[in-house]
DNA sequence: CATATATCCGACTAAAATTATCGTATATCT
DNA sequence: AGATATACGATAATTTTAGTCGGATATATG
């Protein structure tokens, strides 16, 4: 219960590893999922993801790759998990937009505003919990 | 990403509907399955296992059903997790017994440590937090 | 300009975890 | 004895997550 996504995890390795090939121009896909044991397209579309989100810039073409654009410690855990199209979400209920859900429960329930503050607290932790303090 | 379990919903929600009933004798399955719209045989596996771990008990026979053994402000929701044998488990890694752990990178991984204590976190938020403040 | 390399992107498939169901046994009240 | 209700393992369905595929676009280099 309450698991992080593997993505998450291939995500901080890759930054990791990019990090730690220190002032190279640039790190591409294939070095990564090489050295990282992590299968080559999902960590692509992740990277790809992490790009549009402003965590990362590629270089295309040949010597290609991809470069971070902040230290680890200027980019937090909760900023990859959005970048990932992913989020924090206890219940079928706590979504942005309420009206979405589809939990029959949703109008009398009780449990509602509870777990979210619960999840506002995790939430609060992913959004202070810095890459640094990951790798 | 980090859901809670919909077991451990209906386990609340069944423990709310029992307090609720008061100075009864005792609740059956079928009332708190009819009454909150929860699959019966599933909660009916939920109540066995809250039986086991000393949060209800049980009575067998014509008009048998659940008693709640301590008010919902004695009851945490860790409680609730752990006897309906689930647990916050944030990787593959975070088990009870490590040599468990299928993970080929366990032994050079450098989230493991990190992300464990985001883990313990959250355990320290669900042992604290009580029933009575959900429901 | 041609070619090799590497990112981009949506759709698809496979695997795993969760949720729900079934069948049968056991206990208890009337 | 008969009706009612819990006990429990096995199985099925559903949902979510993880991983794959195919074809497009961009760029360095010769
Ligand atoms: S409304 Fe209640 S039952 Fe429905 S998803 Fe939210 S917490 Fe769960
Ligand atoms: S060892 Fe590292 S990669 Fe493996 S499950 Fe744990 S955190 Fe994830």
């Amino acid at each position: 219960m309450l698991k992080i996504a593997k993505s998450v995890e291939y995500a901080l390795f890759a930054i990791k590893y990019i990090h730690e090939s220190g002032n190279r121009e640039c790190v591409s896909v294939k070095e990564i999922s090489d050295s990282m044991n992590i299968p080559y397209e999902l960590l692509a579309k992740i990277m790809q993801r992490m790009v549009k989100n402003g965590i990362i810039t590629s270089q295309h073409g040949t010597n290609g790759g991809y470069i971070l654009n902040n230290k680890p410690d200027a980019i937090f855990l909760g900023q990859i998990v959005g970048a990932l199209g992913l989020k924090i979400q206890m219940t079928d209920c706590l979504v942005h937009d309420p009206t979405v859900s589809d939990c029959a429960r949703f109008k009398t329930c009780c449990l509602r505003s509870p777990i979210s503050k619960i999840q506002d607290k995790i939430n609060l932790l992913f959004d202070h919990t810095t890459v640094q303090e990951l790798i």
